[in-house]
DNA sequence: GGGAGCATTCGGGAAAGCCTTATGCTGGTT
DNA sequence: AACCAGCATAAGGCTTTCCCGAATGCTCCC
């Protein structure tokens, strides 16, 4: 067999292609830039194709390159259901979090999943959308548990990477408050960029007046102190209704969906685990 | 990732675990028979588990390794079918063929194959009926034509791998015959292990007297010369019904399947391939 | 025009892959 | 009982691959 094809350079190649830049895929795997350079062109020189086109702002895929990347992970996850059926080893499903989710809402999808797939071994990790969605298209996670909108990803208004499944596996509640004798304005918000923040975009418009605030924890503080009303998520509110510390200002807001997402050419088993995540 | 598994080591792997041996796997690949055993070792080294028991005799595989078996050569085809996707290259499928039918029956067979999958490179070699069964279970071969009998591989009376499918592309009419004025006794036979030998000894048993002669062409010179009785497949005989030099004894034998075989758990594009052939 | 950010080249050291030859093992032969 | 055939593997040596840090060259942007 003239060709040569390890899977070694192939993880190299995918971690390029995902990142869209050697340097970057180098920092993910741990090595040099020039290895993984090394990596990529013993492929090309392997495949007799070029993969990529050279620029000075990265590396740009190229046609074959591309057909190339829709294979590449299902072939290395191939390798790996292998490796694992060989040596017994358990699978690990790594999954990524908004940190906002963390603390609230994540616990209970772990506990759902380890129920249901004891086989698992799970790992967690927290990061911001932005990251959480690059981790994942790049590999680096196996999915990520986002809030969103509608039917498909990005419905809730930020940019996703083409090619993602996902699946809802729960709700949250998102409810317009302030305090029961404070004002009902402005709106205070948090970053652009914040999911609730998208969330009230979507709602409200440009037109209400809002106030920008650090975080929606902040803004739950102030709408409390009486300085505007707030939209806030249902784990977010704690026991402010009940104790009468906010009341509810009566919008029906649809509810977010918690939504866990992936790549879609994973391989088909983790499919089914993140599914196994999804009937109630 | 601490585990390497590269896809050389596992070439070398199947190599040997199909043979049964490092010496006849590194003639298979083309190396030294060190190289080969290093490769396993490293394989072993990099999986963390132990594929082979070593034997004075050979090597024999451990339940791990039996394992690693049944998925290698699926990887490994994966692995091909990427690189194809990727490079564009056409898809060559190697079948062999019985020497005996290699000159009657495989050109129809290549042809219909040609003209269903234009898409394919056909490569043809013909052999012995034990060498191509070993060359099919090492992957050597993709598919191997054969005569045979029954509902199962080997229902003629031979000895074959386990995991083999199988699929009929043609029959093989069988006629006991005899010179018009020539003897009815013996039956002439060819050597043992010649499929239609193999037919005779499942017709006739052990009883009758026979003779054994050194092919199929050989005993029906005999019978047209009027030594005795053979059992003659269609394509041996020629025009020799025709033209009076030989005639049928009346039997009603059972026709032998021209049959395509190869291993199950190769990739599921091959048996798309092989199926290819089946349907008139 | 200078600098930031990028990929690549270069030189060298470590590891892997491969070879041939040598060694040790076991089971069958004489 | 000694020997030999066949097997896997160790040893030694060469070539290629892999990886590194540092240097180079490129382009875009300020």
């Amino acid at each position: 067999m003239l060709v040569r094809m390890e899977l070694r350079q192939l993880k190299g190649f995918v971690a390029v292609a995902t990142s869209g830049s050697v340097t970057a895929a180098a920092n993910d795997l741990g090595l040099a830039p020039a290895s993984v350079s090394e990596q990529v062109r013993r492929l090309e020189a392997g495949l007799g194709v070029a993969l990529f086109e050279r620029t000075a702002r990265g590396m740009r895929l190229t046609e074959p390159g591309t057909a190339l990347l829709a294979r590449a992970q299902g072939l290395l996850d191939h390798a790996d259901e292998v490796r694992r059926a060989v040596t017994g080893a358990r699978r690990r499903v790594r999954i990524g979090a908004l940190e906002m989710l963390a603390a609230a809402k994540l616990p209970a999808v772990i506990r759902r999943l380890a129920e249901r797939r004891p086989d698992l071994d799970v790992s967690v990790e927290s990061r911001t959308r932005q990251s959480l969605l690059d981790a994942v298209a790049g590999g680096r996670l196996d999915a990520a548990l986002l809030l969103d909108l509608g039917d498909r990803v990005g419905g809730l208004g930020f940019a996703r990477p083409a090619g993602m499944d996902h699946v809802d596996v729960g709700e949250v509640r998102l409810s317009l408050v302030a305090a029961p004798d404070g004002d009902r304005e402005p709106l205070l918000v948090s970053p652009s960029g914040c999911s609730i923040r998208l969330a009230a975009d979507q709602l409200f418009g440009a037109e209400v007046p809002r106030r920008e605030l650090s975080s929606i924890t902040t803004a739950r503080e102030w709408s409390r102190q009486g300085l505007g009303a707030a939209l806030l998520p249902d784990f977010a509110l704690g026991s402010d209704l009940d104790s009468g510390a906010l009341v509810e200002l009566g919008l029906d807001a649809p509810a977010l969906a918690l939504r866990l997402v992936w790549m879609r050419e994973r391989e088909p088993s983790l499919r089914d685990v993140l599914y196994a995540l999804s009937a109630s």
